[in-house]
DNA sequence: CTGAAAGCGCTTACAG
DNA sequence: CTGAAAGCGCTTACAG
């Protein structure tokens, strides 16, 4: 049977006996193999072939031969979180641009995600990892395993590895310090994260060296989850201090509009007794009541750069620390009050 | 180079070594091929030495080989709504279930991520699909290339594909009128989703046919993009109808965040003006002013069904429409007025 | 410079 | 019932 048509699969030798070639010129042609020479006509030929007869590779059987299986792989903590999407949507872009596919998992510690995780590369699944999942003491990153395959960490920072993808996490707080610092506000709190997430220590630290500098006070600092309810909680907390805050700086959208809902339900309003700024810049924000002014960070660019830095590996290039450089910008929404 | 540590891949070969039999034995064994009969001492003995040496099938080579990749693809058509996190989880649990990895990716149509889903079929990467992406017309559903691979079809029916596996939609609008109706409301309008998706459209007609059953008007209809910015125009062409409704049914979350910001800008007030209800239990429903009465969906659950689906494709099984008949539940909230 | 051939790591009829 | 062997579809040194 050398029909083509008996089996569904197209493959590198039904292409080749269309152009009257062997597999080897047909392959080394679709790999842009530099090694190889012939006339641009053929190249063309063995081209339009492959097109027609709608020739794709088998990603198995390439990764077995040695090749790359060109897939990545993307670790997410909480799906449930929008910021998330426009990261991943960043690293899709990046590497389809590169003729890679990318893999994701959810990070959720009931699930044994970490576990799948590591199977897609045992399983030689995929060429590289990305790793957006934020816990220290994680699994994943005790496992000898992962040094012997090309990852980044993306949107946190794993001190001494040398493959930290990051936005200016602090430059984004001291942003949001100092334009409430601008609108005259001196009593500034922050809604942070929980102690073991380090960009959200990150973030915090960012917060606290930047009142400091101002002379500001310090202290007005209170964890929670990164949700609805840990802002809700957070918040309170800080508002029942005496004397409170005249403004709330969150780490999260989810929980600015749990401060909100903490803020309602002592009585106060924003902007008029409480002025409230939000990191995360998403559609939500412009909707709440009032409308969240927010700290917009380069979301997409992130995932963009975590592909690029795994693809630097790949090619054989050294790991490397990559900053984001695009500033953190403040979006005004009308939850500031500026302060005579 | 016999050595196992010489590469890094621990190979079926390493195994069989280890222990003292062929390559064969340990597949069969690893694999529970039912036609082997050895004794159950050996294996033990082997799947302990796979334990112990941390051997993990090649997923290219065995693709190759034949069998299954025991991976599933699954499409979203937007990752940064919140309510697909909750699909995709219960479909990542029942897969990791059975052994399979899922693949995730986003349908957004300018990153011409149906491409990059055809290309896991092609590639052999994946063994079935799951679609949850709405738009009818899609280029994937044209493709010839669907017919030959287990799919179905989630959250979303294409008539007479017969591998549907849905949620029960019109009864849901049913249960948020009915429960509206009881609540006193007469005049009850909704913020319907685009015409062109399907599942907004089967939730607008269970809407109208429930009104219509109970002798309300039916004429209370507007439809809107599901995110915020279409809630809240859909809702204030509602609003701006003479008489207007005293009570607007939401078809997502994000459109009912929009509904409320329309509802406010008009000088209204929820519940005492107009009363809500949303599709869509999330926590962040429960944190809004004032916190949302919504209908809750057996999301996991779908998620499960679906995989369930198509595994049972894979196993020869005919394809076949699926009904989740967990009810669609009220969450009661406070957005919703008795009237007298 | 190109083609024939080996080999990647599996699974599974098939022969013993 | 089990083991040896073929073969899945590629890539890539290597020989010509």
């Amino acid at each position: 049977m050398d029909d083509p048509s008996a089996g569904d699969r197209v493959r590198l030798i039904d292409v080749a006996r269309r152009c009257g070639v062997t597999k080897s010129v047909v392959s080394r042609v679709l790999n842009d193999d530099p090694s190889l020479n012939v006339r641009p006509e053929t190249r063309q030929r063995i081209r339009a072939a492959a097109l027609e007869l709608g020739y794709r590779a088998h990603a198995g059987a390439r990764a077995l031969a040695g090749a790359e299986t060109r897939a990545l792989a993307l670790l997410i903590p909480d799906l449930a979180n929008p910021v998330y999407s426009r990261i991943i949507r960043g690293a899709y872009r990046r590497a389809r641009e590169h003729g890679y596919v990318v893999l994701l998992a959810e990070d959720t510690a009931d699930d044994g995600a970490d576990e799948a995780f590591a199977d897609l590369v045992e399983a030689g699944r995929v060429d590289g990892l990305l790793i957006a999942s934020a816990r220290p003491g994680h699994r994943l990153l005790s496992s000898a395993r992962l040094a012997r395959i090309p990852h980044v960490f993306v949107n946190r920072e794993v001190p001494g590895s040398g493959r930290n993808v990051a936005m200016e996490l602090a430059a984004a707080s001291a942003t949001a310090v100092r334009y409430l610092h601008g609108m005259g506000h001196r009593r500034i709190a922050m809604v942070s994260g929980p102690a073991d997430l380090q960009p959200a220590r990150l973030r915090e630290r960012g917060f606290v060296d930047a009142v400091r500098a101002l002379g500001l006070p310090s202290e007005l600092v209170a964890r929670g989850e990164f949700s609805e309810q840990g802002g809700a909680s957070a918040a309170g907390r800080l508002l029942d201090r005496e004397p409170g805050p005249t403004a709330v700086y969150c780490s999260t959208l989810g929980q600015a509009v749990g401060a909100l809902h903490a803020i309602r339900t002592r009585g106060l309003h924003v902007p008029a007794d409480v002025s409230v700024v939000t990191y995360d810049d998403l559609p939500l924000a412009g909707y709440l009541d009032p409308p969240l002014t927010s700290v917009a960070m380069p979301l997409l660019e992130l995932g963009a750069a975590a592909v690029d830095a795994v693809l630097q590996q790949l090619a054989g290039g050294p790991a490397a620390d990559v900053a984001i450089r695009v500033p953190p910008a403040i979006v005004e929404r009308g939850s500031v009050r500026r302060l005579p």
